[in-house]
DNA sequence: GAATTATTTAACCAATCAGTTAATTAGTCA
DNA sequence: TGACTAATTAACTGATTGGTTAAATAATTC
């Protein structure tokens, strides 16, 4: 764990990188419920299909969502649970924020008064 | 769980997104060693004073470190340890990511030969 | 094969961002 | 106060990116 690899940094940068957008956090949100294909997703979104379908392409590049061909559609569905593990910690630790800014609020008003 | 407001997505999204940039990501990890200056993390990376100190202030920003001014100098640490968890996870993915392209790779090898 | 529908890709634009240097702010010491 | 050191902020630049529309590709159906 001491001295990682620049190139090991990149890969994880990247990896954080295709969460750090809301649009395919609101994708990932929906495919919680099962496959979806594209279209749907657009909708769902509010976004064109090829928006959507770029953000599909990277985050099947990370391995986060599974690509199946059926018919003319293309359906996806979440490739690894532990998705929502990384976003369960990340609501946490804003969760916390908030508790924290809420007793900073409290110091200051304590202060003031 | 259901329809999040986008308000908490965008949160959510750029929570990752300071953990989405190898710079930040290294200077995390030094600062898995304990505590350090702006000056000694500024060499450690190899960046200038003014970049990592841009850096620090978007982590702290999110809560990820925390500053203290000590004489002229301002040293950091980690605010919440969390942060490592989820590096982890992503380092697991990772793995698991390189699992199956080798999987691939070596399914491709048996058809070809 | 032609027409239709769904998805992907290309090309473009505005906005964001990581790095720089230079200017500013803050703290220490003579 | 003045000189010095450390950190932050401002202003700039090149690269990346999220959205768009339009063109290209795939699969179905007539």
């Amino acid at each position: 764990m001491k001295n990682l690899p620049p190139e090991a940094l990149r890969q994880v940068a990247a990896y954080f990188q295709t969460l750090a957008e809301p649009t395919r956090l609101h994708i990932l949100n929906f495919l919680r419920q099962g496959e979806h294909n594209v279209g749907e997703l657009a909708q769902l979104c509010g976004f064109t299909a090829a928006n959507i379908s770029r953000h599909l392409s990277l985050l099947t590049q990370h391995g986060l969502v599974a690509r199946e061909s059926r018919g003319t559609s293309v359906y996806y569905r979440i490739a690894d649970p532990a998705v929502y593990a990384l976003c369960d910690l990340v609501c946490d630790n804003i969760a916390k924020q908030y508790e924290r800014a809420a007793e900073s609020r409290q110091a200051l008003f304590s202060r003031d008064e």
